[in-house]
Parts: structure tokens; C-alpha cells; sequence
DNA sequence: TGGAAAGTGGGGGAAAGTGGGGAAGAGTGT
DNA sequence: ACACTCTTCCCCACTTTCCCCCACTTTCCA
């Protein structure tokens, strides 16, 4: 259940799937949401309601530009935004079986110990701890029920 | 964890290390944020929210180009700016085992005595007393939790 | 139902990281 | 000039972490 969709420049993320950090704090990454070409890199970092985003290095190459273009006035909170965004951000590369390692400070942060959840939210990939995954449902359900009539289907 | 990212022209730094100082005031530089040409060189120089600076040589340079042509009114300001600037900054080189020497009055300025942070901030390195650090992270948080969203992702 | 691909687990070697001994050289005071 | 200290830098030895590899189980689909 999950796919990425589209070969072309870019693939978009879609689908759910559950996944346990073994005793090596390695995350398996389901097939479909692997890059085809070599090496697979990807980069982890922090993102909001305490899960992690995960990134394809061409789509944190836009990311990291837009950094500079932020419309902040203040530079003392523009330094500390950046800080926080990637003092926690790690280039992580898949092993031959298609894992990767998760940094400590970044399982601390989202609270990821044992069982793990690995969604795809169209341009990126997103890792939550599986727990505060489930209690976290209700609210997105809620979001669909409100906005689906938006799409006009 | 953490990673410089790229292996185009120039790498982007990201990640965050503690490393402790030793008895000789040597601090290590992990492997992600060396250069890969030889010889590793580096400038450390003073930061802002009392850290250290560190610069790959080839991107110190084009900071001290941008010197020059700073839109300065007050000659007598940009003459002090410069100075701070400049007077404090000191080329490190990387010994066999990876690690550079913190000078004496640095380490002071940002009050390193012996552990400390080692982050990556795309373009540069920053050095943190690690309880210095300890104490900004909370509002480098804040900064993330309010401007994340404007990221567009 | 069998074969291929996806997913899981752990051993071990190479590289990263840590600590200190000691030679070379610079600064200072007789 | 010469001892003396102090700093800098090279070298070696050790510990720890990471990552490559192999072997096994499970799932998927023809």
C-alpha cells in the first residue's frame, strides 16, 4: 500500500508503511520510496509535530536555497532559525539493504525507539514514532473530513 | 551524525558534533566537514552570539572580497568593523588526526574550556562551548517552531 | 507453489575518534 | 650565546563507531 508516483525529474512520495529500528538504530526504507539512481542520499532532519523529514538530495538542494530568501527582518532570529534547522539536519545514505542510520540526536528528538512509521507526503518523506503516529491520526482525519469537499473531485 | 552535503563545487556543511577539547586545546574535526583537497586549511575567527567561526579558505575569500564593498556611509564605522572582524581571525590547519588548535583568545571569547559543539551551517562551521550551546538551543527552537511554515516544503 | 524480490538481523574489518610522548622552534632573561 | 620554558606539530597506540557483507525469513506475484 504506497507508491511513488511518476518517473520523471521527480518522483512524488505517497503511502504508509510500518517499519522496527533493529538493534543498530537502522530504518528500513521501502522500495518505492528509493531513488533509482546511485548513490541513494537522502537528508534527514528535523520537522513540525516532532516527526522527521526525510529528503531527496536534489529537493534539499531547493530547500537549502530558499534558506537565504526567508522574509525574516530580524537577523539574531534568522541565525537562530537556521541553526535549529540544520545543526539537526544529517545526509544519510542508504546501506546495500536499504537502510539507514539514524543519528541519536534525531530519534531523541522525535521520539522514534522502537517502532517506526515512514509516510509519503508527496515531495518529501516523513518518519514518526509509531505512538505519537497514532495519536496524531485523529487530527489529520479530521483536516480530510474539513478540506476533501475543496478538491472537488 | 551530520554531513556536508554536495560534492559539486562546494560543500554545504550540516550536523552537530560534540567533541571534547584536549589537554593541548586541540579540538577534532569530524571527517564530514573536511575538505577533501589537500592542504586542509581552514580560518577561525570570531562569530556572532559568542561561537567561532570556521571557513573552508576558498569561501573565506569571498568573505573578505564582500569586505570591500560593504554600503558603508560612515568610513569610520566600516574601518571598525573590518578590524573586529579581522583581527581576531586565524588560520588553522588540520593535523594528521584531523583536528586544528583553538588559540588561546578564541577559545576565551566564546568560553570553550573543554567540551564543545561542533555544527554545521551550510556555508560555515560554528564552535559552541557546549553549555553555551546547551542554553541557546531552546530559543533556536522557538525560531524553528515560527518560521518552519514559511519553508513551504 | 516456487522463485524472486523485499525485509531482518548480526559479525567483523576498516575508518573515525582520543590521548599522550617527545622533537623542533620561538621568546625571554641572565 | 646559552639554558630554560612554552608552544606547536608530528608520530604512534589505543578505543569506538560505522558500514560492508552474508545469511536468513517473509512477502509478493506469476
Amino acid at each position: 500500500m504506497g507508491k511513488s508516483v511518476g518517473d520523471g525529474a521527480e518522483a512524488l512520495f505517497l503511502g504508509q508503511f510500518e517499519h522496527a529500528l533493529d538493534g543498530k538504530n537502522r530504518l528500513f526504507i521501502p522500495v518505492r520510496f528509493r531513488e533509482h539512481r546511485q548513490p541513494q542520499r537522502f537528508i534527514l532532519t528535523r520537522g513540525l509535530e516532532r516527526c522527521l523529514y526525510l529528503f531527496p538530495v536534489v529537493t534539499w538542494r531547493r530547500l537549502a536555497n530558499r534558506l537565504d530568501q526567508l522574509p525574516i527582518r530580524d537577523k539574531r532570529e534568522e541565525r537562530a532559525f537556521k541553526r535549529a534547522f540544520l545543526a539537526w539536519a544529517s545526509e544519510v545514505s542508504l546501506d546495500p539493504q536499504g537502510r539507514i542510520l539514524i543519528p541519536h540526536a534525531l530519534g531523541q528528538y522525535a521520539g522514534i525507539r522502537q517502532d517506526a512509521v515512514v509516510i509519503g507526503v508527496l515531495q518529501h518523506i516523513e518518519v514518526w514514532a509509531k505512538e505519537r503516529w497514532r495519536r496524531y491520526v485523529p487530527h489529520a482525519e479530521g483536516s480530510f473530513q474539513r478540506l476533501a469537499p475543496h478538491l472537488e473531485l
